[in-house]
DNA sequence: GGAAAAATGTTAATTTTTTTCTGTTTCTCA
DNA sequence: TGAGAAACAGAAAAAAATTAACATTTTTCC
């Protein structure tokens, strides 16, 4: 009973948006706004609605107004990325060929990256936005449909073509995993985005993987690198020494 | 509903650019003004809008007519480009294959337009943004190289591989010209964005041009398309009848 | 059946938001 | 330049929403 109506209240306010107390007492004429109030309580905990006064609304529906999607997770570990972006950053030479991701981190790196001349490719609008800020650098977006999650564009058969094409040639591929384990390799959530990365890993000469502490003992679906595909490992100091060693005996540079 | 009522204005205030006091009365006719004011006070303290005598501003419209060079042009004719917006937004049908291209008045169409199931392929960053906020419409950004001046891509070999592809359909291109003369008629700056649009007017089985009255009587070194290349002509009112009359005569519909 | 726990309802106190009213500043234009 | 209008800001009062505390009902389980 009780359950019951806090899942239809759950799935209204998923549905319209938002919801008024007032507009959720006419839904259930026969329970107390006090109840209902109470009902919207527990769906806050559980993390299912935003409360708001006035009513509620849907996590989406705060999300599209007062902030990126992006946002929520930019905002975590922000300290660890910036450090691991700018150690990123003091590793690139003039006259790159380079491949960036579309990753928060990756973000971070082109805020911090030096005005140098080189070439950036990349798949992420905000890191190829905030790159053209950049005199010296020249930007190149990989196309193709976007994943509205991130902001990303995952490859369409043109852009493996483009990808894959023998004469467009990447020298540095940046990359930041959501997830590590030795056993797994470093894996991420969409597949497509996957193939991307697997793709860019063979094509670089060099491959730098950024990763921060809060990565490891995470396994994600899709695995698009292990880590002897990797040339330099970039991390942040909470990063443990046993699994430096791990990379180092696999002549992998940990910074 | 309080937290409503202002992500509801900073929407607005996005899409137009400006709002005054008296029109934001007019969107919420049951607050008062006061209210109104204390809502951009909190919007402006959060750093979304900017507040000004008698109303506000967008964060980006304020940028723009202080300064940088693409946004002098998009500050321009405001409200003349809203108005073809709209109308070239209430001509798009659902499940339709679209091309928009990079330019202010696409930029303005994205915001204004229906959030319906279709597939929309852009090469301006900005636009492919605002239209990933649509829960219905799904985005495709067509890669290359980074125009730095206004943000959009410009057709590398591979994405003219793409565009000229004969399994990717385009049902409908909307896009708007910086110049029209009858002589040579729609013109723009830039050779590979001119290479871009030929090729979608060209692959759309329809072509919608959008042209404010102030694109008239100019000429840029590169023409794009022809009249009798359109199908729809959408403009605003202070477009001159005669001229109008010529695209008729041609079957072209004009609105 | 009946006691304990859970769920709901009621009411008053509290907080937040909104309006109204006021005086001041800024702008307009003759 | 100055009178009048519009825009602005502050504070008190009113209205609405929220919380908290306690009463009541329903459910559960022995």
């Amino acid at each position: 009973m009780k359950r019951d109506r806090i899942s239809k209240i759950a799935e209204l306010i998923d549905k319209r948006g938002k919801l008024s107390l007032r507009q959720l007492g006419e839904y259930f004429p026969r329970v107390s706004q006090m109840t209902l109030r109470r009902d919207l309580f527990l769906l806050e905990e559980e993390g299912k609605i935003i409360r708001v006064r006035g009513g509620a609304m849907s996590v989406k529906d705060v999300q599209k107004t007062s902030g990126v999607p992006y946002t929520k997770k930019t905002a975590i570990y922000t300290d660890e990325k910036i450090e691991i972006a700018q150690k990123a950053g003091s590793l690139i030479d003039a006259n790159t060929s380079i491949f960036l991701d579309a990753g928060s981190t990756a973000l971070y790196l082109a805020k911090e990256m030096p005005d140098i001349p080189c070439t950036v490719f990349t798949n992420g609008l905000a890191v190829a936005t905030e790159l053209c800020k950049k005199q010296n650098v020249a930007v190149n977006l990989l196309g193709g449909p976007l994943l509205k999650e991130n902001l990303s564009t995952v490859p369409s058969p043109s852009s493996v073509y483009f990808t894959d094409n023998k004469d467009t040639n990447i020298e540095l591929a940046i990359i930041s995993s959501p997830a590590y384990t030795p056993e797994n390799g470093f894996s991420c959530a969409s597949q497509v985005e996957a193939d991307l990365l697997r793709i860019m890993c063979k094509k670089a000469k060099f491959t730098y993987m950024m990763l921060d502490s809060s990565k490891i003992g995470k396994i994600k679906p899709y695995t698009f690198a292990r880590a002897e595909d990797i040339h330099v490992l970039i991390t942040d100091d909470a990063f443990p020494e046993a699994l430096k060693n791990q990379f180092k005996e696999k002549n992998i540079v940990v910074m």
